[in-house]
DNA sequence: TTCTACTTAATGGTACTACCAAAGGAACCG
DNA sequence: CGGTTCCTTTGGTAGTACCATTAAGTAGAA
């Protein structure tokens, strides 16, 4: 790829951050595109004047911001990516686990999207989409009401759910921020299937919001929502207690 | 710390990693508090059983992730560190940089947000933290109005009222997001304080923003705010070029 | 005593070397 | 043509030595 003098040798502060942050310029920059392979590590031993470990821990930097992949052996090496929403989610899930968030706060963080996003999926989406936005409802519908409910399809179907109505708002924002939000915390949410009467609820409460999304009737959906998250609180409120990691050594 | 056996050997997949997560674990159960030292380098070396590089790296990947803080010299070490929003705010203006995505997307995005945070501010904030929003703002009006306008600081204060009034919300995800936001699309809201008209009206709406918060008018509010990003956005579009990277060689 | 200057030890940062393990490709054999 | 073996590339691990920085201790001077 012929990227003789893409990099300069470093002189001042920690050399491994120097040279991450010239790479992710690189890359931010375009002058490297998604796909393309960086030059080996003894390559870029050589290119940057330094040692091994230096550049190993400026590829990990990257690798850890989820800019690039590595891979072993031959015609191995550090090949750039397309980012995607797990890193920021991933980020921001460690972040709310250390602050002991409470999940009332995430809730009603989450119902306001949600509100936003029912609104613009309504004014915006095709009449196709939101048909398809039922049809999944009743997926879940069939799901919950089988002999044996497979927690973890309704889990799955549920979340694709979220995002589905996320993407209808034609902001992909919207969409990055519900994925962020439900990759970090979807334990709670899945408390909602665990028990059959809260399982049945929940599923037609779902249908129900499709439906009046897909009738155009912003009221309605809206009103859905908020039993949606009432439901939640209570839910969550209810079996207090999952706690296994509460007992900390003084 | 006696903290003998907190760690144990590994022999699985990259040992690397494994160390992180290990660590990591220990730190989100709140077996090492914040503040806490880890054992040196060497030590862990030790402990583990391994090479140091791979200690170093994994260490390295916990100072990305945010969580630990580095000092070198004598009593130096690996320090845990109470993470806070700048690393998740990192990580998310990384990837919309990467996702080039369009400033009227995160405007939308960012006023539902205010709208909510507004509503909320109104109904929670006590009297008192409203009459300071009022004061922050009439700073902003003096910085302003001065001979020769100070740009840092004119944008220090406005990251300020943004902030303030998120806090308001008395929901720290909120506040979180905002600051999220701010920190990686800064650059876009500068532009408003670069010409001398915009920059007279946007303080002066957020004056009328805050006042209206501070006699409890939603609906008034409400329309400032609408009125703050229809600025933005015909200041954004008006100003369009502000390309410097878009000569990606081929 | 009190302050300064020097020494010392601990610790992260860098460099280099050697070897291991995986993975793809090329040559070889059936 | 298809499979097998070997070889080369490349990341992963281990170990050693040395440098740079920093805090703490120590001796000496005021």
């Amino acid at each position: 790829m012929s990227q003789e003098n893409l990099f300069t040798p470093v002189q001042i502060g920690r050399r491994g951050e120097d040279i991450a942050l010239q790479i992710e310029a690189a890359i931010l920059e375009e002058r490297i595109l998604p796909g393309a392979r960086l030059p080996s590590e003894r390559e870029l031993q050589i290119q940057f004047q330094t040692g091994r470990g230096v550049i190993r821990e400026a590829i990990r930097a990257l690798k850890q911001k989820g800019l690039v992949d590595i891979r072993k052996g031959a015609m191995g090496g550090t090949y750039v990516k397309q980012m995607d929403v797990a890193n920021v989610s991933e980020s921001l899930a460690l972040f709310l686990k250390q602050q002991h968030i409470e999940p009332d706060h995430i809730a009603e963080f989450r119902e306001s999207i949600d509100r936003v996003i029912t609104i613009l999926a309504i004014a915006r989406a095709g009449a196709a989409a939101k048909e398809e936005l039922v049809a999944e409802t009743e997926k879940l519908m069939e799901m919950v009401n089988q002999e044996e409910p497979d927690q973890e399809s309704i889990a799955g179907q549920d979340r694709i759910l979220n995002i589905r109505l996320a993407q209808m708002s034609n902001n992909p924002v919207f969409a990055w921020v519900m994925e962020a939000l439900q990759q970090g915390f979807s334990s709670h949410d899945y408390a909602l299937y665990d028990e059959t009467a809260y399982r049945l609820k929940t599923a037609e409460n779902w249908q129900k919001t499709a439906q009046h999304i897909a009738r155009n009737d912003p009221m309605q959906a809206l009103s859905s929502i908020a039993a949606h998250y009432a439901l939640l609180r209570s839910c969550v409120a209810g079996q207090k207690p999952q706690s296994e990691e509460n007992n900390r050594l003084a």
